[in-house]
DNA sequence: ACAAAAGTGTTACTTTTACACCCATGA
DNA sequence: TCATGGGTGTAAAAGTAACACTTTTGT
C-alpha cells in the first residue's frame, strides 16, 4: 500500500498516484442504541455531510481502496464489506463542490484539475462493531461521526441517493445471508440480535419464531449463562459456510 | 446520442469522446434448443471470443451505454438490462491485446495510447428473446453469434470472470423476480418456461410443482388452448408488480 | 396403435405463523 | 412485590415435495 497522499497532493498529482475518472464511496453502518447508524463526515467547506470516500491508487483494486478508506476513517480492517452499485450520472459529479473545497485549502484553481472531472463511484457498504470504531475524520471534514438513518442528514452530491441503495442491498442482503451478525460484538444475546433485525428490515418480529429460525441456521453458539440473556457468538465454520451458501429459500 | 465511432476514432480521440478508464461490457443471454445461450464476438486478431463490450461517451450514464451496445449488437432496444458488478483488478486489462489490434488495423501506435490505459469495467448481463436477435459484429471482430455456455468458450482478458459472474447473478435474481421471461418470446408453453429454469438453475424441477408455484405468482394469463401445450403471456401488470416487489421469501 | 409429451390432484412433510405462561432480575 | 424482559412449546395454517394416471399429439 502506499503513503497516504493529502489533499495536496490529490490535487496537484491525483492524475499521476490515481485511476481517473473513477473514486469509490463507502457506506459504513453500525448498530447502537437500537438503531441503525451511519458514518458520516461532516464537510469542512460546505453546511453538508458526506460518505467516506476515495480514489483507487493506479495498482490497486476498487476493493481495496474501500478497505484502506475503511480503515483511515475507522481504524479497522478485515471488516464486512461489499461492492453493490457503480454510480455513473455524468451530474453526480458536483465541479462547483470540490472547486470551492480546492480554493478554500488555499491551492492553484486551474479548470481541468483532475478533481473536477466527471468521475463514476463504486459504492461499498460496510458493516462494523460500532464499539471497536475510532471514527477519524479527513482532510477536507471537520468530524466524522454517526448518525441516524431516519432521517438521514442532507449529504453532498448524489450521496443520499448512494446511501438509500446500499440500504435496500444491505435490507436484501439480509435475506439471503447471515450478514447482520457483523453488526454485532463477538458476544451478543438473542434480542440484540433480533433488534439488530428489526431496525434493517424495519419491521417487528416474533420473539419465539425468530429465534426458532435463527438458531435452525446452526451458525450460532450458546454461550454459559451467567446471569439472565444467554449470550452468544458464532460457529466460525458453519457461520462461513452459511456466507457462501446463501440461507437456502428458492427453487 | 453520438454517432458511433470508428475504431479509427476510438484509438485516436478516445480519451476526448469517452470516460476515460471506465469501459462497459454486456453478458447478453439467449434461451434456445432448450439451452442457455450468451452471444459473443469472435476477435479479429486473435484466437479468442469476447463479450460485446464498449466505453462511456462523456455525458452518458454507464445504463445508457449498455443499451446502445445492445442495440448494435442484437438490434433490439427495451430489454432486460441489469448493473451486476464492477470489474476493477488492475491487471485485468491487456495492454498487449489493445496494442496487437491497433498494429493490426494499421495505426499509429504510441504507448500512451487511450485505449492501452488500465480500464474498470461495469458488468452488465441482459436477457433477451434470441428469436428476435439479429447479431451483428463490430469492428474487431469476425462475427457475432450465440454460444454455449457449459462449457463456454474460452473468452479474452478477464470475460470469462465476468461471464461466470453474470450468470451467478442471473440465478440469484431469478429467486427473487421473474426475470426469466425476458428470455422467452411473448408467448409460450409451460414446458417451455421449465425448461429455462431448469437450465438457469441448471437443476431439474417437478412439473406440477413448478407449474402450480408459477401460477401461483399471477403473473400469467393461459392463452386460447388451439393443440395441445397451452399458450401463456403475461399479465403486464402483475408482472411488472412482481418485478418491483420481489416475489416473497425472506424475514 | 404406439410412443412421447402435457395435463391434472392428493397426501405427507416441512415451514411458518400465531399465541400464553413461567422465571429471573432490578426497581 | 411488581414490572420488565427473557426464556420456552404447541397447535393451526401455509407451503413445499413427492408421487401416478389419463389425455393429447405426432409418427
Amino acid at each position: 500500500m502506499q503513503i497516504k497522499p493529502t489533499f495536496k497532493n490529490i490535487v496537484q498529482t491525483g492524475a499521476k498516484i490515481f485511476l481517473s475518472s473513477v473514486s469509490v464511496d463507502c457506506v459504513i453502518f453500525g448498530f447502537y442504541g437500537n438503531e441503525l447508524k451511519v458514518l458520516l463526515l461532516q464537510m469542512k467547506h460546505a453546511d453538508l455531510h458526506g460518505l467516506p470516500g476515495g480514489f483507487i491508487f493506479r495498482e490497486e483494486t476498487a476493493d481495496a481502496a474501500a478497505v484502506r478508506i475503511l480503515k483511515e476513517r475507522t481504524g479497522l480492517d478485515a471488516i464486512f464489506l461489499k461492492q453493490f452499485y457503480t454510480f455513473t450520472d455524468p451530474r453526480r459529479s458536483d465541479k462547483k463542490f470540490h472547486l470551492n473545497a480546492i480554493k478554500k485549502e488555499g491551492l492553484a484553481t486551474d479548470k481541468d484539475n483532475w478533481l473536477l472531472q466527471r468521475f463514476v463511484s463504486i459504492g461499498y457498504y460496510a458493516l462494523v462493531d460500532f464499539s471497536k470504531v475510532l471514527p477519524a475524520a479527513d482532510e477536507l471534514s471537520v468530524s466524522c461521526a454517526w448518525h441516524q438513518l431516519y432521517p438521514a442528514p442532507v449529504l453532498m452530491m448524489d450521496h443520499n441517493n448512494i446511501l438509500n441503495k446500499a440500504l435496500l442491498a444491505l435490507q436484501q442482503q439480509l435475506n439471503n445471508q447471515p450478514v447482520g451478525f457483523n453488526l454485532l460484538p463477538l458476544k451478543f444475546t438473542m434480542p440484540e440480535l433480533q433488534k439488530l433485525y428489526e431496525t434493517i428490515l424495519n419491521k417487528t418480529l416474533d420473539r419465539r419464531n425468530f429465534q426458532r429460525k435463527i438458531l435452525g441456521f446452526g451458525i450460532l453458539k450458546k454461550g454459559v449463562a451467567h446471569k439472565a440473556p444467554f449470550l452468544y457468538s458464532f460457529d466460525v465454520i458453519n457461520y462461513n459456510t452459511a456466507l457462501m451458501n446463501g440461507l437456502g429459500g428458492g427453487w
